[in-house]
DNA sequence: GCCGTTTTCGGCCCGACTGTTTTCAGTCG
């Protein structure tokens, strides 16, 4: 797929327009398609050949053509001629605070700046200070623009960010002057990274609960304290991370929180329709003329351009809008429609838990069942089972299953997929677990896709876990081709994973919403090694949510019973999942 | 460059902040 090659050239060709002084129209016309082509499932070559590029929004006449001419080229004209006169290290700039297009091209210009080395030196030596409309304080801010892009780390993990997010809101609830308070932008949308840290609240006094807030104990620095809204930097997981309070009126908390809570894309296009029917939209409510029609709840708001409310996961432009505006929203998965968790280790590989530790965390879940899924023998490094072992593990369970009512203990394993493809465990020993999950460990650059695929013939093989093997913080991934296992998992009607710890949460949503597009069942689970682990599901959950997973797609909407029902046949084969699509409620 | 049950031309989301200006341009979210 060379979806994401082309929508990289797109935003190159508008970062250079952007230095160049283009109309800023056309630039984001050029960022529109680019981010358009990067969510897209579809596969561009296929729309191409078959003539149907300008039936994606936000694709016209010229940018089909030059995406044509890419496909049978492998070069666009306008790529070349864009970049002509501009340095590869202007175009980085672009990502420091505070500086834009406009003054690029100046330094570029005047002073003939062409790279971070370059700007740096023109700070340092005060020639910067020369150009026009460039006082001490733009000096001054363009210094600390460059610290800081040297000193942040990009995004955080969603968990790590919800830690901080949520040790503020506490925080902010127990000075008792807040009334409403919750978190918004990429956080309550569930983006598997966050930037910043939104937090939006109503209450009084604005100042006060801002002074209260800069004074949060984990403080590292105040950039800026005032009655609206105050900015802090806190420290997390040895990252420097910016958190923003922002206070509004009771009234105008709906709409604030719809703004703040994004994405752009959404927000924008939303505008549009407001101004289509005569209306304005901003974080102050939707408004007729100077009368104010909606505001103090985000379904007022919606209920205005006569939308329903939608949830924020979905609130990405890929076509929620429209869907909603058709009431045909689907009905995406729920916390409340997982009654399990589907992959978790104990201590007899390389968890921390007993059983029963585990069963009483996922009682209190509300849980009615855990898929016990310790490594197989192989993975040494993790403690993994031998056969025997795995043999004593199972009569444990059976042992406890006994005892737990309404509650199921599944007998799984992680088995590992090994270097030739075959399973670290013969067939009699898999054909008597409830849930054999199968996963790659090792050799991550070799044969990965052959051996995943051998894998999935195997009909015991319920799913195949954390398909890609990326971890978020820091490591590319297995050496795999993903749209192959879809394809083998279609056939074969084997589950995937959506591994739901959050350094993995895999696959990632662009892979969920292909399999789901394909009919492919998704299977969660925390792969928790730890007490907390569990909790993990949240992100799991979010994430699904982001892919527009329903509950028919997830797995863990089953009874314990139907999981554990040997033939997979049945509930998995790929004929009887051949989804027909009703009409659907929104919501 | 895209787009159209108001338009094939003339629009294109909105508001705040900052720093440099003397009425506004640039940048950000």
């Amino acid at each position: 797929m060379k979806n994401k090659e082309i929508a990289a050239h797109l935003d190159r060709i508008a970062d250079a327009l952007e230095i160049k002084g283009e109309i800023g129209f056309k630039v984001i016309a050029y960022r529109k398609a680019a981010r358009v082509l990067a969510d897209m499932t579809d596969d561009i070559e296929n729309l191409a050949a078959e003539g149907r590029l300008q039936q994606i929004p936000g694709i016209g006449g010229g940018i089909a053509r030059k995406i044509d001419e890419y496909l049978k080229t492998g070069e666009m004209k306008k790529y070349r001629e864009a970049l002509t006169g501009i340095p590869e290290g202007l175009l980085e700039l672009l990502e420091i605070q505070g500086l834009g297009g406009k003054t690029i091209h100046l330094m570029h210009q005047e002073l003939g700046i062409r790279d971070l080395e370059d700007l740096k030196r023109a700070v340092a030596d005060g020639s910067l200070a020369g150009l026009r409309g460039m006082g001490e304080k733009r000096v001054e801010n363009i210094r600390k623009g460059i610290e800081s892009r040297e000193r942040v780390r990009e995004r955080v993990t969603i968990y790590e960010a919800s830690l901080i997010a949520d040790e503020l809101i506490a925080y902010l609830k127990k000075t008792r002057l807040v009334s409403r308070v919750s978190a918004a932008g990429s956080l309550r949308r569930m983006k598997e990274t966050v930037g910043d840290i939104d937090i939006l609240a109503t209450g009084k006094p604005g100042a006060e609960i801002i002074r209260r807030f800069t004074g949060f104990p984990g403080t590292l620095r105040v950039l800026a304290q005032g009655e609206t809204k105050g900015s802090i930097v806190v420290r997390i997981e040895g990252a420097e991370r910016q958190a923003d309070l922002r206070i509004v009126a009771e009234s105008e908390y709906g709409s604030a929180l719809q703004y703040f809570t994004g994405s752009k894309a959404h927000n924008i296009k939303l505008r549009g329709m407001a101004k289509e029917r005569g209306l304005k939209l901003s974080e102050y409510g939707v408004f007729r003329g100077d009368r104010k029609i909606a505001g103090r709840e985000e379904e007022d708001v919606y209920e205005a351009l006569d939308l329903p409310w939608m949830p924020p996961e979905m609130r990405e432009d890929r076509g929620e809008i429209e869907l909603a505006a058709r009431n045909a929203l689907p009905m995406i998965l729920g916390a409340g429609d997982i009654r399990g968790d589907l992959h978790v280790h104990t201590r007899a590989s390389d968890g921390s838990q007993e059983i029963p530790e585990l069963v009483e965390l996922a009682r209190r879940l509300g849980y009615s069942y855990i898929a016990v899924c310790d490594h197989s023998q192989s993975v040494k490094y993790a403690g993994g089972l031998s056969p025997e072992r795995l043999k004593r593990q199972m009569r444990e369970i059976d042992a406890i299953n006994q005892d737990l009512g309404d509650f199921r203990i599944l007998k799984g394993t992680e088995v590992d997929i090994l270097h030739d493809g075959t399973l670290d465990f013969p067939d009699e020993i898999l054909r008597d677990l409830d849930f054999v999950v199968a996963a790659v460990h090792s050799g991550f650059k070799t044969n990965v896709t052959e051996r995943m695929l051998r894998a999935m013939e195997n009909p015991l093989v319920r799913v195949i876990a954390h398909p890609s093997g990326r971890l978020i913080s820091g490591r590319e991934g297995y050496d795999v081709d993903l749209d192959r296992v879809l394809k083998q998992a279609t056939e074969t009607g084997t589950a995937l994973e959506l591994n739901a710890y959050y350094d993995r949460l895999d696959l990632n949503e662009f892979y969920l919403k292909k399999a789901r597009e394909a009919g492919i069942k998704i299977s969660l689970g925390t792969d928790t090694h730890s007490a907390g682990g569990l909790q993990m599901m949240r992100f799991g959950v979010g994430i699904a949510r982001r892919a527009w997973l329903e509950k028919s797609d997830v797995i863990n909407s089953l009874s314990g019973e139907e999981l554990a029902a040997k033939s997979r046949a049945a509930a998995l084969s790929p004929s009887s999942r051949r989804r027909a699509r009703p009409s659907r409620q929104g919501g």
